[in-house]
DNA sequence: GGCACGAGCCCT
DNA sequence: GGGCTCGTGCCC
C-alpha cells in the first residue's frame, strides 16, 4: 500500500506535526507536492503531499488510517524548491509549515482553483478549394483557419457540427489547450537607447562577475534618484538570461510595478507578474506559465518570491527600505528582504538591493563589507539634484497664514503651472481630518474596534485606517455631552478644497488609497497625469513612488516631520526617506527641480539632512543614535505580543515569560507595556521586546517554552513597530 | 480551526 | 442535578 506525509492546511499553531493517510488506488499518481482533501476530525481540510512512501499491507499504525480523499489540481502544486523554502520560512519564523506553504498558493485557503480551457482548431491537411463549392461556410472557415494560423473556438459563431465533420474528415484538428491570462500581455514597449554613465557600467560589471562565478553574493546599489538603476538592473538580467538562469525583480507595492513592467518588456519575453491584486486565477495560471519554463523574470511584490520559479541566478531588490516588504499583519511575518537572501543563498545567486535611501540596516552591512556597496552619487545625464527649501509652518502661522499651503509652495505651484510644467504633492495622510475632537474635553472619537483615531472622510463617514470600521461622526461629544465637536488635522480630501481655493484654473489629480481601486487603479492615474491631463498630481506617499514622469519640476512636502512624532526608533529614517524619494520626483529630465518642504520641526536632523538630500549626513547621525540605544543594526529586535480577553492574564503571563528569558538567555528583554493597539475587539495586548545578537538562542527559548504553538501569542521576527 | 471532554460554577 | 462557560487535548 502506498502511504503519504501530509502537511494538513488548517490554521491553528498547536497543529504542528504532518498526518499519515493511505493513497488510494485511483490517486496512486500522487507525489510530493500534490494538494489534496483530507478527513481531518470531524471536517475535511486541504493538505500538502509532503512526501509518498510503499509500504507493506500488513503494516500497523497506531491510529485508524484514513484514505486522501481527492487530489485538488491537475499537477503538483508545489516544487521540491517551494517545499524546502516553506520549511525554513516555518522554522525561522516559528509558523507552522502549513501556514509557510500558504504563502506558495494564489490564493486564500482551500480555495480551489480549477484550470481553464480553450478549444483552438488548426489545420490538419491542405484543402482544395473545388471540393467545398458546395459548402461554402465550411470553406470559409477553412480559408479563416488557413488565414490566422490557429483559430480559438470560443467567441466564434461555429457551428459544432461543421466543425465535428471537418475533423472526421481529416481536414482540421481540434486541441485543448489551457488558457493563461496575463493582464501585462498587452504591454509591449521599446527599448529607449541610453548610454550608460561610467558608474552604472563599473555597478554591472561589479555584480557580473559574481553572477558568473554562480555564488551568492550580496550587493548594495545606492544610486540617488534619477542615477538609472532600473537600468543597471535590466543589464544585470540580461546577463543572468544569457547565463541561462532566471530573475526575480522584486518591487515594494502594485504603484510601482507598472513601470518597471515596462521597462522590463522592452528587453525580454517572457515576463511574469505577481502581486495580490490579481485575482486568484490570474495568479494561478501565471504560476503555470511559470512552472512551464516559459518565464525568464518574474516582477512583483514581496509574494513574487513564492512561485514555482527554478535556477535562480539573480534576486533585485529595489526599494529595499520600504517597509512594505514587511509583512505586518498576518503570519508569517515576514521580511522579504531576509527571505530574498535566503533564497539566494540557496540558488547561489547574487542578491541586489536597490535604494536611493538603504535602510541603515543595509548600509551599515555595507560599510563592514558584508554587502558590496555600488555607488552612484550623480543622475544621469548630470542632470542636477532639485533645489530644496524648508518652509517653517510655525513661522506661517505667527505671520498670519492658516492655511495648508505655505505661501512660499503657492507661488511655487503658480510659476511652475505658468510654465506649463507638473507638480507632485504629497500629503501622508487620506481622508479629509485625521482627528474628530471634542473641544470641551479634549475627547478624540476612536474605533470601537482598535481604539485608533478615527478619520473624518468627505462623504460624511468616520473610517477606521485599520480596520476599516465606519460610524456616523457625532453632533454631541460621547464622553461630555457638549455641541462642540472639532475636525482637526488635514488629509488629502481637505488638501484638494485647499489646491482648488489657491488655484482655482489648474488640473488637481489625487491619487490615495480611496483613489485607486482595481488592479490597475495606479496605473490609470500615473498614465493621465503622465500625459498632463492634470497639473498637480497629489497624494499619499504613493505619489513618491515608483515613476519618472518628464514634466515635474515641482515637489511640495507637506507636514513633511509628522512621521517624526511615532515612539520608533525608526522614525527618523522614515522621515529622512520620505522627504528624499519624494524631492526626487522632481527635474528628472534636463530641467532643475524646485522642491518645498514643510514641516514644525525644522530643526530635526532627519528634516536638515532629507532637505540636503545627503544619505551620507544622515547616516552618519543615525548610526551611533542607533548604537546608544542598541537598537538595530547593533541587533536584532523580536517582539511577542501576548493577548487575552482577561488584562491580568495578559500581562502576567507576559511577566512570567519576561523573568524566564532573564533567567536562561539574556537582560535584554523589555516590558510588558501596553500594545500600540492595546485592545482589539476586547482582548488586550501586551508586548515584550527582545534585542539579541544571537537570533538562534532566542528561537530556541520560545521552542523550549512551547511559545510557537499558542494562538493568543504574536511571535514577529524583525518587527517595524516596538510597540 | 473545530470538536469533545472534564472542571468549576450558577440556577430554580 | 442540569446546564453553562472555559481551558485543554486531539485530529492520521
Amino acid at each position: 500500500m502506498i502511504i503519504a506525509e501530509v502537511c494538513v492546511n488548517v490554521a491553528a499553531n498547536s497543529v504542528r506535526q504532518n498526518f499519515t493517510y493511505r493513497v488510494p488506488e485511483r490517486l496512486k499518481y500522487l507525489s510530493a507536492g500534490w494538494r489534496v482533501v483530507v478527513p481531518f476530525g470531524a471536517k475535511t481540510f486541504d493538505g500538502f503531499v509532503m512526501s509518498v512512501q510503499e509500504v507493506d499491507d500488513a503494516t500497523t499504525f497506531d491510529f485508524e488510517l484514513k484514505d486522501i480523499a481527492e487530489a485538488i489540481d491537475e499537477e503538483p502544486w508545489f516544487t521540491s524548491e517551494m517545499m524546502s523554502a516553506a520549511r525554513w520560512l516555518s522554522e525561522f519564523y516559528l509558523c507552522p509549515l502549513s501556514i509557510a506553504m500558504g504563502l506558495f498558493m494564489p490564493g486564500r485557503r482551500g480555495k480551489r482553483i480549477s484550470a481553464r480551457f480553450e478549444r483552438v482548431l488548426t489545420l490538419a491537411k491542405d484543402f482544395d478549394e473545388q471540393t467545398f463549392v458546395r459548402a461554402p461556410a465550411r470553406l470559409r472557415l477553412l480559408k479563416l483557419i488557413a488565414e490566422v494560423g490557429e483559430l480559438r473556438l470560443s467567441g466564434q459563431k461555429v457551428s459544432a457540427s461543421m466543425v465535428k465533420a471537418l475533423v472526421e474528415a481529416g481536414y482540421v484538428k481540434i486541441e485543448q489547450r489551457r488558457i493563461t491570462r496575463d493582464s501585462y500581455a498587452k504591454i509591449k514597449t521599446v527599448p529607449r537607447k541610453f548610454d550608460l554613465t561610467a558608474e552604472q557600467v563599473t555597478a554591472i560589471e561589479t555584480v557580473e562577475e559574481l553572477l558568473t562565478a554562480r555564488k551568492f553574493q550580496g550587493f548594495l546599489l545606492h544610486g540617488v534618484t534619477g542615477s538609472g538603476k532600473t537600468q543597471v538592473y535590466i543589464e544585470l538580467a540580461k546577463i543572468t538570461r544569457r547565463l541561462g538562469r532566471r530573475v526575480i525583480i522584486l518591487v515594494p507595492e502594485i504603484a510601482l510595478t507598472g513601470q518597471i513592467v515596462a521597462s522590463f518588456k522592452a528587453y525580454f519575453d517572457g515576463v511574469a507578474v505577481i502581486h495580490s491584486r490579481l485575482s486568484v486565477e490570474e495568479r494561478s495560471e501565471t504560476f503555470h506559465r511559470i512552472r512551464g519554463g516559459e518565464v525568464g523574470i518574474v516582477i512583483g511584490a514581496r509574494s513574487a518570491l513564492f512561485t514555482p520559479i527554478e535556477n535562480v541566478g539573480l534576486i533585485v531588490v529595489d526599494e529595499e527600505q520600504d517597509s512594505s516588504y514587511k509583512q505586518d499583519t498576518t503570519a508569517p511575518r515576514y521580511h522579504a528582504c531576509v527571505v530574498a537572501e535566503e533564497f539566494a543563498k540557496f540558488h547561489g545567486a547574487a542578491i541586489v538591493f536597490g535604494s536611493a535611501t538603504p535602510s541603515v540596516e543595509n548600509f551599515y552591512r555595507a560599510t563592514r563589507g558584508e554587502l558590496i556597496l555600488l555607488k552612484m552619487p550623480r543622475r544621469v545625464l548630470n542632470n542636477p539634484l532639485p533645489v530644496v527649501e524648508c518652509v517653517d509652518m510655525r513661522g506661517e502661522l505667527k505671520s498670519g497664514n492658516r492655511e495648508v499651503l505655505s505661501r512660499a509652495l503657492v507661488e511655487l505651484l503658480k510659476k511652475t503651472l505658468a510654465e506649463g510644467r507638473q507638480a507632485i504633492i504629497l500629503l501622508n495622510r487620506r481622508g479629509w481630518s485625521t482627528v474628530v475632537m471634542c473641544r470641551a474635553c479634549g475627547a478624540v472619537v476612536r474605533c470601537a474596534d482598535c481604539g485608533m483615531p478615527m478619520t473624518y472622510h468627505a462623504d460624511g463617514k468616520l473610517r477606521c485606517h485599520r480596520c476599516e470600521v465606519e460610524a456616523e461622526p457625532p453632533t454631541v461629544c460621547p464622553a461630555c455631552g457638549s455641541r462642540h465637536i472639532k475636525f482637526l488635522g488635514t488629509g488629502t480630501e481637505k488638501l484638494e478644497r485647499a489646491l482648488k481655493g489657491s488655484l482655482p484654473s489648474a488640473r488637481v489629480l489625487r491619487m490615495d488609497r480611496d483613489s485607486t481601486g482595481g488592479k490597475f487603479g495606479h496605473q490609470k492615474i500615473l498614465d493621465a497625469f503622465a500625459a498632463h491631463e492634470a497639473d498637480i498630481l497629489f497624494g499619499t506617499q504613493m505619489v513618491a513612488k515608483g515613476h519618472d514622469i518628464n514634466g515635474v519640476t515641482a515637489v511640495g512636502i507637506l507636514n513633511a516631520d509628522s512621521a517624526l512624532s511615532f515612539a520608533n526608533f525608526r522614525a527618523a529614517e522614515n522621515c529622512f526617506t520620505l522627504i528624499t524619494q519624494a524631492a526626487g520626483r522632481a527635474g528628472r529630465a534636463d530641467l532643475p527641480g524646485k522642491v518645498i518642504v514643510q514641516a514644525y520641526n525644522v530643526e530635526a536632523a532627519a528634516i536638515r539632512f532629507g532637505c540636503e538630500q545627503s544619505y551620507e549626513k544622515f547616516f552618519a547621525n543615525e548610526l551611533p543614535q542607533r548604537k546608544e540605544a542598541f537598537f538595530p543594526p547593533f541587533c536584532r529586535l523580536v517582539k511577542l505580543i501576548f493577548m487575552h480577553k482577561d488584562e491580568a492574564k495578559a500581562k502576567d503571563f507576559a511577566k512570567k515569560i519576561r523573568a524566564a528569558f532573564r533567567a536562561e538567555v539574556s537582560k535584554e528583554i523589555f516590558g510588558p507595556i501596553p500594545a500600540a493597539i492595546a485592545n482589539l475587539r476586547g482582548v488586550y495586548r501586551f508586548v515584550l521586546l527582545i534585542k539579541t545578537v544571537d537570533l538562534p538562542s532566542v528561537r530556541n527559548f520560545l521552542l523550549a517554552h512551547g511559545l510557537p504553538m499558542h494562538d493568543d501569542l504574536i511571535i514577529d521576527i524583525d518587527p517595524l513597530t516596538t510597540d
